[in-house]
DNA sequence: GTCCAATATGCCTCGATGGTTATATGACCG
DNA sequence: CGGTCATATAACCATCGAGGCATATTGGAC
């Protein structure tokens, strides 16, 4: 579940439409092919992206797969957009002298991606 | 900036290395090909492809191009995961919520993509 | 067992994208 | 002006991924 798989993943609009769909409640496959109107292969595609980018568990009711989310690997995101967000929430003109080339920003610790 | 083509931008490992390079420091091009290792025209094209995400700015200092990050577009992402931080936080920050009094964030709105 | 319903997989096509090299643009310097 | 440095664009190629259809698989009902 690398990083890079993840980003894949959610870089597909069907891919973060599904998602928001699982964060209301599990879906079983047949909703989320109705859902967003692909075909029932290609939705099936979508979910084994999602799924082996460990975004979505499967439980098994009978003949359906119900598709669940998790949550977890968002954490991944949250974690990497951390120093990002505390740019963003700078006064502005920190932003603007930023802009200007000035380095005068303390150095905040790289994102290992 | 469409939403989309801030996770297209951001989907490709070698433009997040770049957007982590500036988050240090702005950079010139110069530099910026070197530290990842791409052709520069290679390298060029994604400076492009991260322009029109507006995460970076461009500030031209002679005949050198000096790209600076502009975290903006990242609070979209920040905003699109606020639903799925508060799943994932749920069962640990519960009772870290609960103990400190902090108020219980309202309910956001459903992500639109 | 047979049949059906639900889902997954294989195969194919096509358009998008990342990478390259070669060339154009543009700013400075003599 | 001509030359050169820094960057962008063009042209091209290879690969990848998304989409479709057809088919395999799996579980339940009969």
């Amino acid at each position: 579940m690398s990083d890079a798989a993840l980003w894949t993943a959610l870089a597909d609009p069907h891919r973060r439409a599904i998602v928001a769909l699982l964060l209301e409640r599990p879906r079983p496959v047949g909703e989320i092919v109705q859902a967003c109107g692909l075909s029932q292969p290609g939705t099936s595609k979508h979910l084994k992206v999602l799924r082996e980018a460990g975004l979505v568990r499967v439980r098994q009711d009978a003949q359906r797969r119900v598709y669940a989310l998790d949550p977890t690997p968002i954490a991944a995101l949250d974690a990497w957009l951390a120093p990002y967000r505390e740019l963003w929430n700078e006064s502005l003109d920190a932003l603007g002298r930023r802009l200007d080339g000035a380095p005068d920003t303390p150095e905040p610790p790289a994102p290992k991606d």
